[in-house]
DNA sequence: ATACTATGTATCGCCCTGATATATGGGCAG
DNA sequence: CTGCCCATATATCAGGGCGATACATAGTAT
């Protein structure tokens, strides 16, 4: 499951182009699973030379042609090959996490401001989620709401840990560093 | 914030090797900011080209000379700096949720497996966390107690999720009795 | 006797990320 | 009416991370 896996289940959506699948990974998969143009080209290009997808090349006046692909047969047959893994992965890449573990080498200052931030960024996101829902509830697969609702509860968990617990560290770190030196003598 | 600043970090602590390191990461670190020797390696060489960490070799009969690393003065300095981020990434790579998104291509009951599977994976790591909470309370400072009851938390409403909401995804014309099997794994 | 695990360092190919390049037309503000 | 940003649309490149593999040895299971 990479991002060419991706692009083929879009695919069964529909044809599109790069940039189409661009706007699709911006608009819902890229919470969970991102992807730029330096990944989306080459698997699709990748894609269409093992003709699990057919390329289209259309016209245009001053701009570049646009490339509609679709998916095939062996793509089909391709891609719920790849759905079949009984364990997919779920995988974290944190620096908000990483720069918490090192809170006690920061000021309280730098603690709260990250700490703000984080929650902003996830009540943005709970806005998106707002919209997705009351925009695209007809054609979208039940699938897609699962995974969002998903994400959408992960985040508020998130959000709850940071305010019954942020407070932990933002206690004087002026103070002689820990009370964990003085515990050990 | 990469993996050569996280070492940076760890070597706060005390001197370390790699392989050290590597077990550092496996331990705790890994459920949120992953890395294995292709990574670490690479990153102390670079950081002891810098001078931002010492390297001592340590001879050892039979196998390889051990690297024993030290933080320097330029070091922490430039961990600070990295430290002073405003608003650090979190980001999730997910083949699970993607695969999720599809459920639609898939069977009932392939979809009660990945489902099942994710529940068994989150219930491993709260056992990791009970272990470390039990063993780990003294030294470790603070920040890493928050981040673990983060991913834990973050881990639960994962669980409970899939636990209230995964039949939705179960309701396959062709085979009706895939819930029970979900209920009782 | 065989295979696996632990210690320990290191590299390699593949993939992904983020930035950048190229090309053009439409809308908007100064 | 000129400058500027935005949308459309494709594509590449350097840097970094990931998983697998290799080397070398010794103890411990099967």
């Amino acid at each position: 499951m990479d991002v060419k896996t991706v692009c083929l289940g879009m695919l069964t959506g529909g044809e599109a182009s790069g940039y189409d699948l661009k706007k699709h990974f911006e608009s819902s998969f890229g919470h969970f699973f991102a992807a730029g143009y330096g990944s989306i080209y080459p698997a699709l290009a990748s894609l269409a030379e093992k003709e699990l997808v057919s390329c289209q090349c259309i016209p245009q006046d001053g701009k570049p042609d646009r490339k509609v692909y679709r998916i095939t047969k062996a793509g089909r047959d391709k891609l719920l090959a790849e759905l079949d893994a009984p364990n997919p992965s779920h995988k974290v890449r944190s620096e908000f996490l990483a720069t918490m573990c090192f809170a006690h080498l920061m000021t309280s200052e730098q603690v709260a401001v990250v700490l703000g931030n984080r929650i902003a960024e996830i009540e943005e996101y709970e806005e998106l989620c707002d919209q997705f829902e009351h925009t695209c509830m007809r054609e979208t697969p039940n699938g897609m709401h699962f995974t969002v609702g998903m994400v959408r509860a992960v985040m508020m968990a998130m959000k709850k840990y940071i305010e019954e617990n942020g407070h932990k560290l933002l206690e004087d770190p002026d103070s002689q560093d820990q009370q964990d030196n003085l515990a050990t003598g």
